[in-house]
DNA sequence: GGTAAAATTTTACAAATGATAAAAATTATC
DNA sequence: GATAATTTTTATCATTTGTAAAATTTTACC
């Protein structure tokens, strides 16, 4: 996915401003099972999916808990180091090979404080990540597990076929076997 | 609360572009039991609240959830009307007589348009919304119901006075049953 | 292709939560 | 302040989900 297209997806930029954000942006690759963004620690750059597939997971006790996927054209970033200069709550990993494109939030800050354009891009990115949380979080709040994995093959099957099934439960916050028994019952 | 030290608690803004910013504000109040906002509508104003306490809930077959409650200086919108121009999911009812600051959000995007500071503004209000969601998101996924209401006592004991357990249960995440057993364990 | 490792499913049992109904306590109203 | 209405608690039983361990399937690697 190209970089252009991402940043106007989020929302359409004149061609200076375009140009500007632009040239803050390197591409970068790492492999598989590489930690993109690290857990208690303030990170300084942020990213777009070119390609690939990753996830977001606490350590919790003994076991980790998986509460996000980021594919291609997402973005990924530790909010509480982005918004708040704070250590983020989450590691994030890759769960393939991945191409991605990188920022550095420091002169992503200074162009908010530049460009207007660009300042509202990065409002447009915030709201648009509140929604879909939000989404998730009402889905959670308010259907059972069944539905929420019914609505996931609905809205992304290609994940179930990339994502191994252990990360797919602790994300739709069951256990594995809970998952399992869904599964049973659902065929 | 003032609108002033509101706004001021998002981000900072220089005298004129918060001038520009409070001209749009007009106050209004409205008392207990008053649906603010309504679900399955496309709302055009947002608020912040100045005196009173409000919860968001949906509708969802025979009982309703509660999924956030509001206080002095919380921003109130429908996320799904503000971001997305599209009917929001939660009612908005007033659990107090409310004095509230009134915006339409079609003057604050003209504003977003023409003042950078106010673009900005925009954009940390959308961004902290983000961190408060994730932030009770992470709870929900991680914590068991016990532990998510220890953690309300610690950080709103406040709110345990104000409004009634049926609600808090559901914001909980749990019947109101599951609650009250909750709470004479931990008596 | 065979072996080891990892992932998934299945089973049995335990713990947590939900549903329902009824009792107790609190709040609102006249 | 008495009565009704609402809210909260308690009790019982059913259901869901979790834990642990074993069985099966899939994947990775030599």
């Amino acid at each position: 996915m190209l970089i252009e297209e991402i940043i106007n997806g989020i929302l359409p930029l004149p061609p200076l401003a375009r140009q500007r954000l632009e040239a803050c942006v390197t591409e970068v690759a790492y492999a598989k099972g590489h930690i993109l963004l690290q857990a208690n620690k303030v990170e300084r750059a942020m990213y777009f999916i070119k390609k690939g597939i990753v996830r977001a997971y606490s350590e919790y006790g003994d076991n980790e808990i998986t509460f996000w996927f980021g594919k291609e054209g997402d973005p990924v970033l530790s909010m509480k180091s982005y918004v708040a200069k704070d250590r983020g709550y989450e590691d994030i990993e890759l769960l393939e090979d991945c191409a991605l494109y990188e920022i550095q939030t420091s002169q992503l800050e200074q162009l908010f404080g530049e460009d207007i354009h660009i300042a509202n891009w990065g409002r447009r990115l915030a709201e648009k990540e509140l929604m879909k949380t939000e989404e998730r979080f009402i889905s959670r709040q308010c259907r059972t597990a069944t539905e929420r994995y019914k609505e996931l093959i609905q809205e992304s099957p290609h994940l179930l076929q990339r994502v191994q099934l252990g990360h797919i439960a602790s994300y739709l916050g069951i256990t594995q076997v809970s998952l399992s028994r869904i599964r049973a019952e659902i065929r």
